[in-house]
DNA sequence: AGAAAAAGTTTGATCGATCAAATAATACCG
DNA sequence: CGGTATTATTTGATCGATCAAACTTTTTCT
């Protein structure tokens, strides 16, 4: 193989310019129609690809976004973001854009890469997840002016309405309100829910929405439905204990629902009496199991990124309030239901089957 | 925020040439010690951080390797492969490295991708995933002189021996071997497995490890071996069917082996006699269920792909087989032992629980 | 038809770093 | 001490593209 063509090369065979080969990449329309048709014969001819570090260069533009991936925290609670990643890194690509990762031990640590990457021209903007209250990377970004989009909206009062921070969001409140009302409309009246320590952003959303919608039916008394709630962290060893727990000192329970399959998976396995239990993530286990889980539409969160992201990209960095669009996108998850197939009802009690399997 | 300053602030501020700075970054043994540390003061002191794109340029290097995700494909075989990538992110920033990701819906298509980010200088080699028989990519990877190193294993015979391409990959022969042994150790004398359909690279290589463990411990006749295993396609029902086919012909099972941890589920639920059940590549469910598993080192075999990589980066691109250092890495898989923590041996019968719950 | 405006194209400079070769400073040695 | 090696540093050119401005051609309008 020889050497790479460049724009001179392209522009001598097809007999023009620099500049004009660089056009109708970049500004096509500019281009007269047939000079237009002679340059791109020539860099198909000969099969050029534009340099993009020299370009990144000359414009300070590198068609990259740059995410952070964790160290994988072993399990179940990382599958989301797996998701996410894989959904962004294809809806990114379909748009010409192009995810780099990096990784960081801390917030400092990653606001040090932020700055080395967006120095260097590696990336145009950033996606961050999992964000926290009064998170030190946006406050960062946003006073260097750098783009950037979270997953998960900002959970302090006075950010949710500023118009510099874009984010995307899955709405968890619809998420278990939506999953209580179909609990409610199968027949279930006394619907418990298993969730995480407040204040938790995203676990105080979740619960709120199992509460309301159990208050709006009046099935259960307010003081009841305290006692159809348990609160604990996150793990599938917690679920079976805030299961048990429920067992003991709930009464009769028609349905569980959590605030994510680790818990669910837990609860379900705490539960002889097959209660139906719905977890939340929609993870691998949830459909191996065959669990009831509210989804998280990676997709169109992704989407919404890039929406977001890019709209950043193509307008000026400024932080226009008078923008007519959304400074952000809130998605609605989808309520997947599933039958316990994967552990039937009608199983055969554990012994029973020892004679016939060693007949 | 001013301007991001350059080597050429630098050099002035330190009172030296553009060069000088440059050395210090680069190939600081050849700057005098002093000097070097007027310059590196200097460099804090601006806050100089070298634009990416200008040094790829300039130098034809990325310091960026890429690799495909693929679209999810929804569930538990792809949780390997990305533990595998937070691994590899993980270590190749400690080596000062980026990871690029891309997709492709075809192998041509990623061909082009290639192309398209080794042209641009984006990217100093690949890393590719789930390699077939008779690769086109590879064999165009080879051709164009282009550094990449694959996780798994050549498979045809000839290419097993090619010097030029690199790779690492889990023996998963040494896995099922160590899995066979320890259930035997056990007391284990009739060990069933459930595996894919051949011909299947690691199919066969795994299969083939209980069956040699198998042999060597002669518990079982040739002929009763071949009825100790079942053949499927990857699958939580087929795993559960394959259990079920087990317990009807294959007359009393100690233990169970399974190609995958989706299978060994499926085993699992149909698997009233709580016989031992193994899975294969320890995914969260198995560690949610509290199943044993062969646990691939994904950390072991991104350290070895990096090593592997970063040497062809280092040396010429040449395929010298001259090379000392070996030109692949074997990585041997660790057995993940667990008890059925998550359904319990002594769990009550379905419904002796019901009473209590609703009492 | 002729001047002014618009469209199309070209030229020189530039982005920020490193390479290659030239120069300056220092060490070595009889 | 003079002269050659060796080490340290500097200068000019270059990577491949785009920007900004100059220039040429075509269109528009009176």
């Amino acid at each position: 193989m020889g050497e790479f063509p460049t724009v001179t090369d392209v522009a001598r065979v097809a007999g023009v310019s620099r500049q004009t080969v660089s056009n109708v990449m970049n500004t096509p329309g500019i281009v007269k129609a047939d000079t237009r048709a002679r340059v791109e014969a020539a860099i198909t001819a000969l099969g050029y690809r534009p340099h993009a570090s020299a370009r990144r260069l000359r414009t300070r533009r590198s068609s990259t976004i740059g995410i952070r991936l964790d160290p994988m925290i072993d399990g179940i609670s990382g599958s989301v973001l797996d998701r996410f990643l894989h959904a962004l890194t294809e809806q990114a690509d379909a748009r010409g854009l192009r995810v780099l990762l990096f990784t960081a031990t801390s917030p400092e640590d990653e606001i040090d890469q932020f700055r080395r990457l967006n120095d260097g021209a590696d990336v145009d903007g950033f996606v961050l997840t999992s964000t926290t209250a009064d998170d030190p990377r946006t406050a960062w970004l946003l006073e260097h002016d750098i783009a950037f989009v979270t997953f998960g909206r900002p959970w302090q009062e006075n950010d949710f309405t500023d118009p510099s921070h874009l984010w995307v969001d899955v709405d968890g409140h619809a998420g278990l309100y939506a999953a209580t009302r179909a609990q409610q409309d199968a027949g279930a009246r006394r619907i418990a829910y298993i969730g995480w320590p407040s204040p938790s952003g995203t676990g105080d959303d979740r619960r709120r929405g199992w509460h309301e919608a159990m208050l709006e039916r009046g099935d259960v008394s307010a003081e009841e439905l305290a006692r159809l709630e348990v609160i604990t962290t996150d793990g599938v060893d917690q679920g079976a204990a805030a299961m048990r727990q429920l067992a003991r000192t709930a009464g009769g329970i028609d349905a569980v629902l959590c605030a994510s399959d680790a818990l669910a998976l837990g609860a379900m396995i705490a539960n002889p009496a097959r209660v139906s239990v719905t977890g939340y993530d929609n993870t691998p286990i949830a459909a191996a199991i065959g669990l009831s889980s509210v989804d998280q539409p990676v997709d169109e969160v992704a989407a919404g990124v890039l929406e977001l992201l890019t709209g950043e990209f193509e307008g000026q960095v400024s932080h226009a309030p008078d923008s007519a669009s959304p400074r952000y996108r809130m998605v609605t998850p989808r309520l997947v239901t599933r039958q316990f197939e994967a552990i039937p009802r009608d199983s055969v009690p554990a012994n029973a089957l020892v004679d016939e399997v060693s007949r």
